[in-house]
DNA sequence: TTTTTGGTTCACAACAAAAAGAACCAATTT
DNA sequence: AAATTGGTTCTTTTTGTTGTGAACCAAAAA
């Protein structure tokens, strides 16, 4: 592939995620930056650098940086003698993922028990729906201990 | 518990699954009409009962619940005879959820590939901690049709 | 001490999303 | 045929989100 084919497909690539990052609820600017810093080339931006390569104001970047350092999607690494700070992407990601899947079942699980407690009758239909939800929902986040365990004894 | 308290916190139940439903995309009536069709006792509810107990004007509860059905997330039944249509929330969620997981990994796995792909030095930090999240977010998407398979045969 | 660097914070404008309200429409009832 | 029911659609209003630019600030350099 041609340099610059490789470059159009990469800023290509930065808009997609960007677009797939703010359905998961962060905005237009956050998510294009984690498409920037994990998509190109260069590992490490500089706030400067990213306000020039977005063309975005300062406030924007500065709100998105720490919006993305509070959720723990980025992070940033200092130079002795530099006091800029240089941003990346976090290392490891993969735990997230399985971490945030099995957060969030066990955060519906939580939910759906609740709403079971509290139905009057619990032979009525959507009481034995929601169980059935339950059960399997369990089941599953049960699993994604013994698959954690089973992948990290692998690696 | 008392009558009056049990309502009280199903209605509060309902309020809580509407934000939740909202950080998965949903705009917020028809994050709360799903919330009121999963808590309360009464199963099915008519356009009319839910403009009222929900004090929302009838085109927005037109728009939510046409969005709502074309996701999959409410159904409705009809009764001969009677023009009205009953709204419910649809009954197999429990596979849904499952699918739901596998399909946004499928997607995530598919965009990290492209990144990869794209990457001009395959052995760079980024690079490598891209491959690394693909191999775990691979194996944990194969092993979700073990489960699924695992779970309905032991039902 | 003044200036420069590397940002942050705040007030505001532009834009987008949500909800309301009115007009409308097709079936059904009267 | 007229009125009612069970909604839908369109326009407007209200509300919320994004991003900008200017002012500001602390640390370092001149």
């Amino acid at each position: 592939m041609e340099e610059s084919e490789r470059l159009r497909k990469q800023k290509e690539l930065i808009e997609y995620i960007g677009i797939q990052h703010q359905r998961e609820g962060y905005q237009p600017v956050a998510a294009r930056i984690v498409g920037l810093l994990m998509v190109m080339d260069k590992e490490e931006y500089t706030f400067e650098e990213i306000v020039e390569e977005m063309q975005i104001s300062k406030s924007a970047v500065s709100m998105a940086l720490k919006n993305l350092e509070i959720r723990g999607m980025i992070e940033y690494v200092t130079y002795p003698g530099d006091r800029k700070r240089y941003f990346r992407f976090v290392s490891n990601r993969a735990d997230g993922i399985f971490n945030e899947i099995q957060d969030k079942l066990k955060q519906n699980l939580e939910t759906i028990r609740q709403i079971i407690e509290l139905k009057k009758d619990p032979a009525s239909r959507n009481a034995v729906f929601l169980k059935n939800i339950y059960k399997g929902m369990e089941f599953f986040a049960r699993k994604m201990d013994d698959l954690k365990r089973e992948y990290n004894s692998q690696q």
